[in-house]
DNA sequence: AATGAATGAGTGTTCATTCAT
DNA sequence: GATGAATGAACACTCATTCAT
């Protein structure tokens, strides 16, 4: 729940005392690379050729800091699993707006991520190689769906705690919010469909969909 | 029902009689087998050799048959997304039941179909090889999705003039409702986690979603 | 020497009566499709669904008229060689004109024959593929040069019989004239290289041949 | 034989001090058996798994060295046309001799070098393959044929300047004697044929050939 | 006699991986 | 630790040839 103490050290024998720059920038190098790589090409379409020159080492290089192709690539994945689908958390600890406001920028920030083409990446590159790395999904699915999940069920629980909303399942309702918040615009994006995707457009869809929420979950005031 | 939009002979120019069964036999042959080795590895981890031994022929008959692995896949995929995705459509012309019973059947059918491994292999290749075959996620959108989205909409749009629901933008709620249905199961088995897809517990969150659906847009009686 | 006798028959059990118009039509139809491929695309790049298709007909009805493409190819050239590159042997006959004159014209019309598509296309590709067809060659040279040579040969025989050549050797001398003649022009082409083959440029180009040649062998009249 | 303008290192980016041996040691193991291969069965007839057998490497260390199979034919033609073809161009600076002595010595050399097995295998390669290969024609007639004949002309425009020979168009007439070359031994080596080539034959056909040449542009002492 | 679907060995080429330097 | 030449299995695809119809 925390994710602080999580050091991203996969695949590489380092582990201890977190020194050795020097390896570690050809490390964050080679991770570069792989991540423009492996985002344009997806994984079986990267060559470790392609990486290697792209992130400015020898092939041998690659071999030295990882194992092999996949280790590369669970290297990568994990890292920005972890370092780039976080932005949102911080959002759910802000109660001091109404709970229409909050949720009109919760739905902003989600769709703003996801179409970022980094998000898109991975989403398309994890839901295709599921079955190659089961591990991978899991940690995109922690790190990059459930954490946010989780801080929206709990803003939601506060919520109800606050008798602003009336929720049986907050976890149940967090999961359906942000489904709800992929129509339209990310849903096609993902199918690579031309949409809307001004500020304006996802501002005025963000209200769209706090407002059915809301129409869900709020206290109907008879 | 009415078969008025079904083809079922997509990619086979054959039409009527039946003639060149051999012919078509041999097609349908690779077909299949070209899906399971597709659905299994994915486009560019599916081998060439591996359908022609899957499909029980040389791989030069493959090329007799088709122009090459892209358009193997192509032949393939759009049989698949207009015959295998199309079973919902019938469903929204039934205005007999009450639009409660309605949406209910149709989550349940929406979240059945979706996680059939046919509609789940389709969505993560085409998702995965979209740069590769716009034109393909373009099919996929519109006989996988699009077409039952209409048919939805329809649904709704009738359901509103009977007074029964109030909807600004029948097409956006339709496919609200279609994005909450894929909540909890739908996006769970698409990134390979465990989940409880047993009848019941379809049942229970497509009658979960329906009401949620129906407190959005139901007339507030007052 | 006579060639009058010639069936070009080889390949095909036909042999006797010649009758069988359809057949024969059937089989110059293929030679015909034959031809523009092999001389397009030299005897290994052609393939045998490429001549199939160019002269319309089936691939299987090629095997029913040769016995491969080995076969093919040989009876294709074997006619070409025969029939193609005879048109200049008429002209050594015609003893009215003076010895320049008629040197002249020969020097023209082997220039013309060598540089047309076709002889400069069955010389590159029996000459690539001489190690393949060894006897085709040696049909190639039998037919469409030592037969030419013998004309020329015979008539220089009969110019020194004349005394207005002196040659010791008439076959060697005429092989000299006929090689002299591929200068600039033929020489260039054969390597595709830009040329002027414009009727003056021959014209002109067989002048200085026939003049070079009479230096060499005309009796000095002291 | 004063080797001013030999390099000898067409095609490898070397020069100097003979560094990397290792690496040009493989370059050129690969460029001999690829010539072997190539001799043998010209360009579409050879297939990279024979060459990189024949080169004792293996099938990815070809395409490490060369970008394909053109690509290693053009090095390999390159090389061969600038160094194998080069030999008689020291000839004719040595204007001690005769003029007859050096004709009849540079028609032997012609004949000597034309006859080998190199000088007649990328003669028969490169003919098929102009179509295919403009650029290498062109290489193989200006270092094969265009610098011989280069140097004939210069050594004919000093002999009509020491008054030894009459000619109005020197490099035609180098042209011409070049071609005389061909009659009789290479020519028929050109289509396989069986032919004298002893050193005595070729002495014998360079002296004619060397004489008709004089009769031609040797001044008529009246 | 004619067809064209089927074959399978063959092609040029790529690529993850190894290892001597 | 870094290199990049070498590897060989794998890839998509072609093609001369066969044979049931």
């Amino acid at each position: 729940m925390t994710g602080i103490m999580d050091d991203g050290n996969a695949g590489t024998p380092d582990g201890a005392g977190g020194t050795d720059p020097a390896g570690c920038a050809k490390r964050e190098q080679i991770l570069k690379g792989a991540g423009t790589i492996f985002l344009a090409n997806g994984y079986e379409g990267a060559s470790m050729s392609q990486i290697a020159q792209m992130a400015g080492v020898s092939k041998g290089t690659l071999y030295n800091h990882f194992d092999g192709k996949a280790s590369l690539f669970s290297a990568f994945f994990e890292e920005q699993a972890r370092c780039r689908l976080a932005p949102i958390e911080a959002l759910s600890r802000s109660d001091g707006q109404s709970v229409r406001v909050t949720l009109v920028r919760f739905a902003e920030m989600t769709v703003h991520l996801l179409v970022s083409p980094m998000a898109l990446g991975l989403y398309r590159i994890i839901v295709g190689e599921v079955d190659k790395f089961p591990n991978l999904a899991d940690t995109f699915w922690r790190y990059g769906f459930d954490r946010t999940l989780g801080n929206l069920t709990e803003y939601l629980t506060r919520s109800v705690a606050r008798g602003e909303l009336e929720i049986a399942d907050p976890r149940l309702s967090a999961e359906q919010f942000m489904l709800m918040c992929q129509a339209r615009i990310i849903q096609r994006r993902r199918f690579g469909l031309p949409v809307d995707d001004s500020d304006a457009a996802i501002a005025e869809f963000a209200a769209f969909t706090a407002d059915s929420f809301l129409k869900i979950y709020e206290p109907r005031h008879q």
